[in-house]
DNA sequence: ATGAAAGCGCTAACAC
DNA sequence: GTGTTAGCGCTTTCAT
């Protein structure tokens, strides 16, 4: 059996007859101040004894954690997968290590794992669509950790760097296509109401409907969660309370996913009884059968960005655009009528 | 602007006149040691100066980080939300953080991202159907972090504890099915032909023909990747290369909904034309129409279960059962044609 | 080019 | 009940 040690820079040093210092030296390749022969002895000791330098204890050194926290409501909604991948690919290419959390859109939680990553010393923390309030999230600031936001936009003062869809203008334009359709009962379905995009998406609604000169019917206005089961229930509930509807928009592809499979089921036929819009534009829309119409972003880019910019501010970097909206589109495919758009409102 | 600083253990007792011990024996509510008056007062200033313990200070003092590390191969595929909550959760549970990678399903980067957890000494690891060789994982333990692997079985001697489904028999299962169905072409479409459970199978697929004396076509055979876009293609190189073919496997629920999407839009009628099983049973293949028939595991809870595991190890506890194998089991929906089965092979 | 020593923020053994 | 001290594994300043 072969030595199962995790060894300290002590042991290298002392092995190679140099001081902790020189050893220090050798792995964080600082160029200078040892001698050729100094340093291939000392790497040969390190690889001899798979020598692998104590992160942590570099970190306490140099206050500097090298990590970079995550919190999303659920990582196990399929949403998020596409922000995780963007976040841990940015932050592994510029040697980041990413530590995950769950808020489940509950301001506590979200709280209890900001503060559980401020304890870890994370350089950055990269907060998506949260619950939390501005109020908590301008205290939170005296934590000095970069803080950037997906997903939402507050004033700038509690972030340094957010990105968001423009979720009034998606909001807007899937209710706007449907309109135009010469649709005038749209349900509009979301999912986790505490969520500001909800409500922004919301308001979209209303005012391509006020642009209209079209009322909004209370009883066409749901919410529960993002999920496919949800979007089941909120099919079923629709149908079994008789609401006359003619068309619908959804706060996310998976809630569109769960009404359209329900709907299909109870003999309701889409597009041609009933037109539908999700939102996202997750790789499951266009895999859909029937494939769903849909507001995109691009999500990916996104987690990308802000990572980008949670780290130039942690590296003491100029960060340009701090605060960036992105304009959604819509994506028309299967679960809409085709009519001409041209993406002209 | 309030005062954006992290306080050290060394303020604290400054403030409160006492010892860092002191402090220290109120932060890890040591119960005895500290009068009631001068925990109160220590408490109180903790409160006041919004002090957060240096968790990293504490891993180093103590050899322990209550991190747990989790490699899966790419956290952007819809089947990696379901482990992923099931780690979190778990280890949330217990207290622990999460740092989560992505292998790519690459042996180089999954050394790479096991070690680069090592030197941020995370009490253990979760690895997630890796693609690394039993020398290199049987190497890896000499970095003494304890090791739970999911998805894929090697001998005992490189694990402290693993959990995976029974893939032979999911494979035959599937096969099985299809071939009592009557079908004599049976394609059998994977991805990363690199990862054990594919090989696995694969084996079960032959064995299901071998058991029925049926013949295996190579021409059937085909693996690329675990996406909805290589199940489109797949699809297309079937049809394209006019292989004849009555009925498919497939090795995950993303590659089914890519082939039957890609199927239907060409004209095949499923299941009429052709029988499909997905495999895994994602939240996906219930909520995909036509529904799909699968091969199903309930991942959620082997994620809780090996992470428990894993911190058992890490906390000195005994591990009963450190390694399992789950039976799948076949749930039939609406991409096979009913007919009598009752889980009796 | 190399080493000694102090310091990062914490815990723990021991003394009082 | 509380303080002193050494130590965890690293970096960094300052000598030499």
């Amino acid at each position: 059996m072969p030595d199962r040690q995790i060894h300290s820079i002590a042991e290298i040093a002392q092995i190679c007859g140099v001081s902790k210092a020189t050893v220090s030296r050798v792995i964080n390749n600082n160029p200078k101040g040892v001698s050729a022969e100094t340093r291939e002895r000392v790497l040969r000791a390190i690889r001899e004894l798979n020598y692998r330098p104590n992160a942590l204890a570099r970190s306490i050194a140099v206050s500097r954690s090298n990590m970079i926290g995550l919190v999303v409501p659920d990582v196990g909604n399929l949403f998020y997968p596409q922000i995780i991948r963007g976040v841990t690919d940015y932050a592994d290419s510029k040697g980041y290590a990413v530590l995950v959390g769950n808020s489940d859109y509950n301001p506590e939680r979200e709280a209890q794992q900001l503060l559980s990553m401020v304890d870890k010393r994370v350089d950055g923390i990269i907060l998506c669509s949260g619950v939390s309030n501005r109020d908590f999230l301008l205290d939170f600031r005296r934590y000095n950790v970069a803080l950037g936001l997906i997903g939402r936009s507050f004033d700038t003062s509690v972030s340094n760097a957010s990105i968001t869809g423009d979720n009034v203008r998606g909001g807007y334009k899937s209710a706007a296509y449907l309109i135009r359709g010469g649709h005038r009962r749209i349900a509009y379905v979301e999912g986790n109401p505490d969520v500001s995009g909800s409500r922004e998406r919301l308001e979209g609604y209303r005012q391509a409907h006020t642009a209209a000169g079209l009322p909004v019917y209370q009883e066409l206005l749901l919410s529960g969660e993002y999920s496919i089961q949800y979007g089941r229930l909120a099919a079923d509930q629709l149908l079994n309370r008789k609401i006359q509807f003619d068309a619908i928009t959804t706060g996310s592809d998976l809630i569109a996913i769960g009404m359209v499979s329900q709907l299909l089921q109870r003999g309701v036929r889409i597009p041609e009884d009933v037109e539908l819009i999700g939102f996202n534009n997750t790789e499951l829309a266009s895999a859909f059968h029937p494939a769903l119409s849909t507001v995109s972003k691009p999500h990916y880019d996104m987690a990308q960005y802000i990572t980008e910019q949670v780290i130039r501010v942690v590296e003491g970097e100029q960060v340009k655009l701090p605060h960036t909206v992105v304009e959604p589109q819509l994506v028309l495919r299967e679960t809409t009528l085709p009519r001409p758009y041209d993406n002209e409102y």
